[in-house]
DNA sequence: TGTAGTCG
DNA sequence: GCAGGAGG
DNA sequence: CCTCCTGCAGCGACTACA
């Protein structure tokens, strides 16, 4: 977005961090308020530079002193106490606190103790094991110490992992958990319930009244290679790639509470609990109860606690506080976003190189699944289609042919592309452009008469490449003025068109189409997460063209 | 056993 | 450090 | 309008030290 909030939220998220270890106290009131003012700064619209004092200090979240300090910011370029708290504490120093188990108190205790103001000062220190040998701390402190920084490097703190790798991960050990006989019920929540494209650990909440038992079963779990704790109730480990994840085990009638708790994203808790409060009520992990009485109002499902606040049951992945709660509560009610089981129909199954058995056991899982047509593509011209539509002919569910077709640096289109086919899909390859270029290729691409759908509109692999740069609202104009649907491909490492992109398609009279891309019956699942994708984006469900009936979709793709 | 630090 | 209420 | 004051969610779980 814009280049210079970009430069202010890492300004003050560094402010943030200093600040943390000036107070001493990662909870103080200046850190949590550097906090809101960060994401304050984050949400600003329009041109910061433009702004006076006054009109800053409007916005809910920056007072005067985060007004001044953004005037500061733009006139000079620097911000004299964010100058000043780094000269106290040097950024090698501050890398300290990123060692998983030291925080601020230990990391200036170490400093005061032993002098140690960076990382080869603390493994010289542990060289000569003098760590153990400070007040307060230990042995054990120093062994944990080594351990941490061992796993440094892959397990440091921010890292996060893309959801293709966590999912399956999570799906396993909630399986496992599943099969054991004192589990009720089990979840994973957190970003990846969310359905955030990056996760930053595995938050899973198991309901059971029998908790130590579950908690020995968790970590005992083959996968698990390391133990971080261990408790009656919440435990954390590390499982293959270094990826941590943290088992909560609540009481059967806890579990909606626990659940919703967990799912986050603190932004909207903080919500709920805001409208709790209102009604003299609390809302915590374990149930909405009142005030005055301790009576329990709510707490076994997530659907009784938001009737209780006055909302209908909230999708996870719309609970980001971006409008969500207010929308939930108006009269309007929440919209209606897209569900997988109000899908009739997959577009978009990957026909080339499959036999007959293999197109067959395909079109067989998908209606099982509840579809009642599909379209088969095909990315091998002309010759594809025709060998395409021969293997298909009388299988059941297939209506359309597809070509799918990749999109020059141009935009342009082959002239032959589509011959045969009953549409075209323009599927979007990586090429790195200027934004100006790749919004005329994607322009061009859109507008060729040809193309009823476009796929991987940004091209990205999560974790790996970034997303193309183009201008967004002149290609959704595109999109809207040429009448092609926008895809939302549900295989995990793309889930792409990203949310934000699929928000903004809704101000607009854009159709989406949501894409397994499945080759194989087990990759229909991604159905699911193309919903969940698009449940983010606020993806309407009448704006879903695979929830139409085939005369619609049929209409609309041979206009 | 009580307390402090860290994490969520 | 911010927000909101009380009091001037 | 300004200044001053007060509250800011709240806590549980776990670990290690004394």
């Amino acid at each position: 977005m814009s280049k210079l909030k970009d430069e202010l939220v890492e300004r003050f998220k560094e402010l943030t961090e200093l600040a943390v270890l000036d107070e001493g106290d990662p909870q103080s009131f200046r850190v949590r308020a550097y906090e809101n003012a960060t994401y304050a700064i984050s949400g600003l619209t329009g041109d910061i530079a433009q702004m006076s004092e006054k009109e800053l200090v409007k916005v809910p979240g920056i007072g005067p002193s985060t007004a001044k300090k953004i005037r500061e910011y733009v006139e000079t370029g620097r911000i004299s106490k964010l100058e000043a708290l780094r000269k106290k504490y040097p950024p090698e120093f501050v890398a300290l606190t990123r060692i998983p188990g030291l925080g601020p108190k230990k990391v200036l205790l170490l400093r005061d103790a032993l002098g140690i103001r960076n990382l080869d000062d603390l493994k010289a220190a542990l060289e000569k094991q003098e760590i153990r040998h400070v007040k307060g701390m230990g042995e054990k402190t120093e062994e944990n110490i080594r351990q941490a920084l061992l796993r440094l490097g892959t397990t440091h703190k921010e890292r996060r992992s893309p959801i293709a790798e966590v999912l399956p991960v999570a799906r396993r050990l909630v399986a496992a958990l599943q099969g054991h006989e004192k589990v009720r019920e089990v979840l994973y929540c957190g970003s990846l319930r969310r359905f955030r494209e990056t996760i930053g650990d595995v938050d899973i909440v198991a309901a059971s009244e029998a908790p130590r038992e579950v908690m020995a079963e968790f970590v005992g779990l083959p996968e698990v290679k390391a133990v971080l704790a261990h408790g009656d109730t919440k435990s954390s480990v590390l499982v293959g790639g270094d990826l941590q994840v943290d088992l909560r085990v609540v009481p059967p009638r806890s579990f909606g509470a626990a659940v919703l708790y967990f799912t986050g994203s603190k932004a909207h808790n903080v919500k709920l609990r805001a409208r709790a409060q209102q009604r003299g009520w609390t809302l915590n992990e374990y149930a909405l109860t009142r005030i005055e009485t301790g009576r329990v109002i709510a707490a076994r499902s997530e659907e009784a606690i938001y009737r209780k606040l006055g909302m209908p049951w909230i999708p996870p992945p719309m609970r980001e506080d971006t409008g969500e709660i207010e929308a939930a509560e108006s009269t309007a009610g929440l919209p209606e976003v897209v569900r997988v089981e109000d899908l009739k129909g997959d577009l978009s199954l990957q026909g080339d190189g499959l036999s007959r058995e293999a197109l067959e056991a395909l079109v067989t899982a998908a209606k099982a699944r509840g579809l009642s047509y599909a379209a088969l593509l095909t990315s091998e011209g002309s010759d594809g289609v025709a060998t395409l539509r021969r293997a298909a002919a009388s299988l059941p569910l297939v209506r359309w042919i597809g070509a799918e077709v990749e999109v020059g640096d141009g935009g342009e289109i082959p002239a032959e592309a589509g011959r045969g086919a009953d549409f075209v899909v323009a599927r979007i390859t990586h090429r790195p452009l200027e934004p100006d270029r790749q919004t005329q290729r994607l322009v061009r691409a859109i507008a060729d008469p040809r193309v009823r759908i476009v796929s991987h509109l940004c091209a990205r692999r999560i974790g790996e490449s970034e997303a193309l740069a183009f201008d967004v609202p002149s290609v959704l104009d595109a999109l809207e003025e040429h009448r092609v649907a926008l895809a939302v491909s549900g295989e995990l490492s793309a889930l792409d068109a990203p949310p934000e992109i699929v928000r903004a398609a809704m101000e607009r009279r854009i159709r989406v189409v949501l894409a397994s891309e499945a080759a194989t019956p087990d990759a229909l699942e991604r159905l699911e997460y193309a919903s969940l994708c698009a449940q983010r984006g606020w993806c309407l469900r009448d704006r879903v063209l695979n929830t139409e009936s085939v005369r619609s979709v049929s209409r609309w793709l041979s206009p």
